[in-house]
DNA sequence: CTGAAAGCGCTTACAG
DNA sequence: CTGAAAGCGCTTACAG
């Protein structure tokens, strides 16, 4: 045997296309690259790309980030992949870094503190460029952990408070005032609010929004209005609503932080017997995927995921060129999207 | 300014530790290696470590994959993130390999033939070790490509016909069974169904077992009594539906052969005013995240997703360190998850 | 405009 | 059991 086809004797490298032409590796390192490519010759470069393209050459990307400490892949790390909410993030995040020759590394950050540290550990190993985290806390000792470690990180769907590095998030305050003007408008008075956890921007602020529209309308917000959930699941969802409905005589409408929350109070108002939107209206956040084929159809905001992980990415790949550039945080304008979950409250 | 604290003057590396230690590089290499240790004299091996540990060194794993031409990296290709029934897959995949210190690179696959080759190029250059692939056709030419260039994959929730690599799945055959007997035991005999596209090994197998099922039963399957779906979108399982519907008078009860179709023949009958299930049964396929909120909660047959990307992740793994070993395929054994779309049809 | 050299940080035959 | 050397495939100051 001479070596099977499938594996040719040596892999294709610039030394190779080198010998072929006639110059010096470095030329042909010089030539292939776009950006260094006015310091050889024409027609030598032309002569080195046309050569390149019948060899078939593919430059080795982990030859090239040993020498220069960079890599062209970047880490994204979510709390929860399962979470529908992220993968439309992901996505859009991975086409435009695609678009621009990076590879995209998705890490499941799990529950724990020191696993977050870790995996962060582990992609600054592998000397990834940039790192956008989905998973960051208002003020968050991980994403304390990347600065120190000089990673350039963009925040996707949060911030922190003291606004340490670049981010894109929805308009969080905005969103729920989407929310509440529209149960307001249909008549609610008695609208109470299940809030994500108050140590996320997302949970934080959205809580904000409620309680400054609440008042820009005069409606009161009693003790026991609010309800915050521990975590963005239908379980807390559910026993947040069962503790809003039980401290809330009369409360018509709930406008909740999020859309699995909102799933949860369907569940706590159906094992009441009581109906949505007939006797309870539910206004949930983000528009997740399915929430239109649910019962009631969910009226939800949108946030425009995709369009996040987009701009997260761009954000990144300019923090990239320059380092030096200006911290920027965009903010995406929600919209509210009404199906079937709300109505006017029962007449009296 | 002499260089800011995050930045140390030099990553520490192999060669600093030998020389703190007073022995040569490639020792400190074996004593750092577990499968190499034995090498090394155990009060040097311990020395080592120590230092090692003191320092806090990272070995760099893009040197070692540019010396040993792995790289403990796996590309895990998805036709599109953003369907519900592969994130529980990947996040399996992902934990899995994690514990072996493997990372996962995701790649959206998208559209084109073309674009998959691309990306599978794009990753074989990144030298991963292996490849999980979810996109495959019953006869893939990119899997083929993968194949020639000596890839190692395994295929999950899809295999092709020619078993020329591992794959893990459902049992498809036996999963519409599973539906097919629910329905014959609640009284249907005009049964329908929403194939998936016969491309696909999924689509394939899951009509051939509707088929062989219903003859078992002695029930007839007319013209028209099946229709095939394009691509498992909710939009195609509403047309297939309606094609159903026109085509197969006195049709009492649909067996889909995915959530999404089934999904889309909620809304065909809503559009045509008739009840699921008073009218006509629905039965889908997965249990993906959330269609026991869909009203009416879908009866399906659940896959176990995670467990499907476990056991590929185990199968590449196995692979690697064994690649002249047999070629294995999985079948994970499905189960019927019975909620309120299916009932007794209606008397007549 | 081009070449020669050094080096990124590892691993692994090869000697001893 | 340990060391010395070579080399994976690139990029980039440095000369000329």
């Amino acid at each position: 045997m001479t070596g099977s086809a499938s594996e040719p004797r040596s892999r294709i490298n610039l030394r190779w296309i080198a010998e072929q032409v006639g110059v010096h590796p470095s030329t042909v390192s010089r030539a292939l690259d776009a950006s260094k490519r006015h310091l050889v010759a024409d027609d030598v470069a032309e002569r080195i790309i046309a050569a390149a393209d019948k060899l078939g050459y593919r430059p080795d990307p982990v030859a090239a980030s040993l020498r220069t400490r960079r890599s062209t892949l970047v880490g994204v790390l979510v709390p929860d992949i399962t979470n529908p909410v992220f993968s439309p993030i992901i996505s859009g995040i991975a086409e435009v870094l695609g678009e621009e020759g990076y590879s995209t590394i998705v890490a499941d950050a799990g529950a724990g503190r020191d696993q977050r540290l870790r995996l962060v550990d582990e992609l600054a190993a592998r000397r990834v460029d940039g790192l956008i985290l989905a998973t960051v806390g208002r003020n968050d000792e991980v994403l304390q952990h990347c600065l120190a470690a000089g990673l350039k990180v963009v925040l996707v769907n949060r911030a922190d408070d003291a606004g340490r590095t670049a981010s894109v998030v929805s308009d969080d305050m905005a969103g729920m005032a989407l929310a509440v003007n529209h149960l307001a408008a249909l008549g609610h008075r008695k609208i109470g609010h299940i809030a994500g956890p108050s140590s996320l921007s997302t949970g934080h602020l959205r809580r904000q929004g409620f309680e400054k529209v609440m008042a820009a309308h005069q409606l009161a917000v009693p003790t026991g209005a609010i309800v915050e959930a521990n975590a963005y699941e239908r379980d807390e969802g559910e026993r947040a609503a069962a503790a809003l409905l039980a401290a809330y005589p009369g409360i018509t409408a709930i406008a909740a932080a999020n859309d699995l929350l909102a799933l949860g109070a369907y569940r706590a108002l159906a094992a009441r017997g009581l109906t949505c939107p007939g006797d309870v209206s539910v206004v949930g956040h983000n528009d997740m995927p399915l929430v239109d084929m649910v019962e009631p159809p969910l009226t939800t905001v949108r946030i425009g995921p995709r369009e996040m992980g987009r701009e997260a990415a761009k954000l990144l790949l300019a923090r990239m060129s320059d380092p030096a550039g200006a911290i920027r945080r965009v903010m995406l304008e929600p919209t509210l999207v009404i199906r079937r979950s709300t109505a006017q409250p029962r007449a009296k």
